[in-house]
DNA sequence: TTCCGGAATGCAAACGTTTGCAGTCCGATG
DNA sequence: CATCGGACTGCAAACGTTTGCATTCCGGAA
């Protein structure tokens, strides 16, 4: 029934002839053991076959060296890259990371019903995209729990954020560069279960940046496509069905972008026809098919937070919300967040003066 | 220091008068408790806002209901969506996942040394794709580590694998059905430095499929994209470029058919002027460009495979090499492998035109 | 020689569960 | 009434570390 375990590090010590503690110290590299000791016990511990059990150690420490990522899905383009950058650096500085999908807002209840028994397995949290409330946030800061969030904010906790605003304004202020005066939006998901401040940031670029130009908002130029590319094609047909029609469109991701393109494929058109499209992301795919993109680094910002969530569990959880302005971490990140002009915006015939 | 730790499981038994032992069995719903008993150590635990210590749990039974997913990365449209199935059954069934890539040949080294330390960590692991020797195998396997391949073979465990061979020749076939005599192929890696074997298998099938039809090999026709959109097309430039072209492309996956298709419009064609190209994977982006491919299920796969290693640790690991061919997990899956004819494979001049 | 101080080592108490075994209790059975 | 067999509960021994606090050792200083 129980599995064989190995040896123990009792079994080690006697058979180096000394006790546990100096075997646990000398394998830890820890200082105050004899070089010569260490190097015997280094080599009795190898020719056994002898590995500390990380249960014993956790119990013993209270450190589990586990670290939890909570994000609306683990497959996604954004998501995925966003995981292996955190994965990435929590691997290098010695710690395993645990994915954990929050995909509906079933899923979302059993979350939020168990996350206050995650104080005891892992060291901390790093909630993507989920928009918690404050509630929520403060129970699992009462809990002792350490966290840090991405993509949205709460007051008890260091947040790693891009600057969604400016994306949404980046993109419209470049469709108006180029004399777009009509355009239409694709947006993400209007009243998603799991509600997350995406879209809404940048909708208000998008509105902010056609605000500052002096053109009023015309909401059926909005069409939710749901952050998948076949919504986005059909959002794009919705456009192309009105009366007035757009002349650009702002996608809020390449992927419903690409769904746009095929909409204009359809129906015999292209980029060369002077319908302007701007995504985001910058998908693998956005240069093969010639589409200007926002680009955002989904990798650095996982590395981030992986990094500022390590940082607080090192100064073992302080986190000093009225300092919020001085965390770097905290604070809205641009860096990372770059128009990439391809032929999707290339010069409409004559739009932009001749 | 030391962070503060909750109430332990004595504090509750003290608080209702019982031993620890009841307390234990009343609240793992375990037989031989009185209903009362339960019913009050439950409040009492709410009350107290009690969570069991899971590697206290671990240190005592030997399970640490953890299991890792190895995988040549975390955020490629295949791997994310194979982990997404394994992490999804294995969270049903009240396990975690730990994601671990395993991106390039150092990493492969430190895992490789690292692995026998899993043994502690993890009730299991899931390696994905990534070819280790027999003799990795066995010292897994001797270390009494439960494993399940995936995308491979060992001697030693249990493997999911999905039919190669059979995706590259229904892919060939398939071209050859349309009329197709001089296919092309863009390949993965051909010495990857993890050197899985899906490529060999995939190019096995494609020769395969070519000599059935009494076609002769061309190696001029092979060409690498490196599993990306942008080897891809550079792959097909080369094949465009050969004296004698091919009339029709396999893709070893949709990502270099998208790189293929770019490069087709870079010269002015399409699917419509007849070069047939078929990809692998079935991509989001498939349908919108009117790729026909070989569609794959990597995330029943993924669960197919978290779902084996489950089974092997409930039997406690017994796994009968010699019962190899009747474990069906074992054996190379051809369900959820689909052929899907769009337009790039459209007989030659057909519906789109402009 | 004695004494001192730091380096090296050991002791033993946590850490918080699970579980085999041994009791106790109680109603039913003979 | 004595006995019996479950159901329920408790005891205490694991599980394998880490670490604060002794203790020992040893070379150099007095």
């Amino acid at each position: 029934m129980s599995r064989n375990r190995g040896p123990s590090i009792e079994d080690v010590a006697r058979e180096a002839g000394v006790s546990v503690a100096t075997v646990s110290r000398a394998l830890r590299g820890l200082p105050n053991v004899a070089e010569s000791t260490r190097v015997r016990i280094e080599e009795i511990a190898e020719k056994m076959n002898y590995r500390a059990d990380p249960s014993a150690a956790r119990l013993a420490t209270g450190r589990t060296q586990l670290v939890q990522l909570v994000t609306p899905t683990v497959d996604g383009w954004y998501f995925s890259r966003f995981i292996a950058g955190a994965v990435d650096l929590l691997i290098g500085r010695g710690y395993e990371a645990i994915s954990h999908p929050v995909e509906n807002p079933e899923q979302r209840e059993v979350f939020l019903a168990d996350m206050l028994r995650l104080e005891k397995r892992v060291d901390g949290l790093i909630i993507v995209d989920l928009n918690i409330s404050e509630e929520a946030a403060l129970k699992l800061s009462e809990a002792g729990i350490r966290v840090v969030t991405a993509g949205f904010k709460t007051q008890k906790f260091p947040a790693v954020i891009t600057d969604d605003y400016r994306v949404g304004y980046m993109a419209t202020e470049h469709l108006l560069d180029q004399g777009h005066r009509r355009i239409g939006l694709i947006s993400g998901e209007p009243n998603h279960p799991l509600a997350f401040s995406v879209p809404g940031l940048r909708l208000a670029g998008y509105t902010g940046a056609l605000a500052a130009a002096g053109i009023s908002i015309d909401t059926s130029l909005e069409q939710s496509g749901f952050f998948q590319a076949e919504g986005g094609r059909r959002a794009m047909e919705r456009l192309l069905d009105l009366e007035d029609p757009p002349t650009a469109v702002f996608a809020m991701s390449d992927e419903m972008a690409f769904g746009a393109w095929a909409a204009l494929n359809e129906r015999g058109m292209s980029w060369s026809d002077g319908v302007g499209v701007v995504g985001v992301d910058d998908h693998e795919l956005a240069e093969l098919v010639g589409l200007t993109t926002v680009r955002l680094a989904p990798h650095e910002l996982g590395a981030a937070a992986a990094d500022r969530l390590l940082q607080l569990i090192d100064d073992d959880g302080e986190f000093e919300p009225g300092a919020k302005a001085d965390d770097i971490a905290n604070a809205a990140r641009t860096e990372g967040i770059e128009l990439v002009v391809r032929a999707s915006t290339a010069m409409p015939h004559g739009v932009r003066g001749e």
